[in-house]
DNA sequence: GAAACAGTTTGATACTCGCCAAACAATCGG
DNA sequence: CCGATTGTTTGGCGAGTATCAAACTGTTTC
């Protein structure tokens, strides 16, 4: 069940359970999380009702993708697992996903699913966070 | 912390008769709620990431007034002490507004405030929560 | 004044959450 | 193989929360 995609193999194929992800992502390793169909809106909004992942979705609202450590993400001040457990919550609300490369990992929005699931939503969100902190400038 | 009016001001009796029509927002006649600059985004999505407080959102969400009761809301098997401290997160996350009168509160959404503070939020809000349950219809 | 009404507050309990520290697992470089 | 890197998992602790039950405040009605 481990697959080594990045020296020998081109194409890796690792389905999972159907009930985790049945969409057609990048073919490479990932993290469990919900399906599209899954994402409840509660679970959402309960995940970003913490400053911290509020600022986790912030720092993706890039669309880039992010490695876990707290020193990429301005959490120098809390533990890396504290970190790796905002993040855990976020991936399973379905608001990130983990592409599982080599000894790191890579965390980005699942902005397409989240629009898909809650059109608008997402977009009102990054536009209420990015007006909540205005004297930043 | 809780103010008491009547035994903090010696005149505040404005009641008026509903029957009247709309009334203006006199402080007197309201509980205690954060100014419309003061709502926060995080403590807002934490206060509707409860299913009992996203099931009052949408009950609130046509902008008529309701009283409190849990009958009143399709909560009956929720104690009316419960009921209270929810609507209590809700009016102090900013989302919903007390109107004391006599003996009954009414209670309804702040949806010009919420409009202004972080536009087109609570849309997005309320179609993604009814979007969320379809086969309801 | 007494009783009924509408809702809040307090106390108690069980559960969840956020945090850290240490142990653990997997990978990459020597 | 050994150690360094990267992140996860587990255990524990303090704080917060959801719930009910009972007592309480203020209002209306009798």
């Amino acid at each position: 069940m481990i697959v080594k995609p990045s020296l020998l193999s081109p194409a890796v194929s690792l389905r999972r359970d159907p009930r985790t992800g049945a969409e057609p992502m990048t073919e490479d390793e990932r993290l469990p999380q919900p399906a599209t169909a899954d994402i409840d809106l509660v679970t959402l909004l309960h995940a970003l009702g913490d400053p911290v992942r509020m600022r986790l979705l912030l720092s993706y609202a890039d669309g880039a993708e992010h490695s876990c450590g707290p020193r990429d993400l301005g959490l120098d001040h809390l533990h890396k697992s504290t970190v790796s457990h905002h993040m855990r919550v976020l991936r399973e609300a379905g608001v990130t996903t983990t592409r599982v490369a080599g000894r790191n990992r890579f965390v980005s929005l699942r902005r397409t699913d989240l629009d898909a699931r809650f059109p608008g939503l997402l977009d009102a969100l990054l536009a209420s966070a990015g007006a909540a902190v205005p004297a930043a400038a």
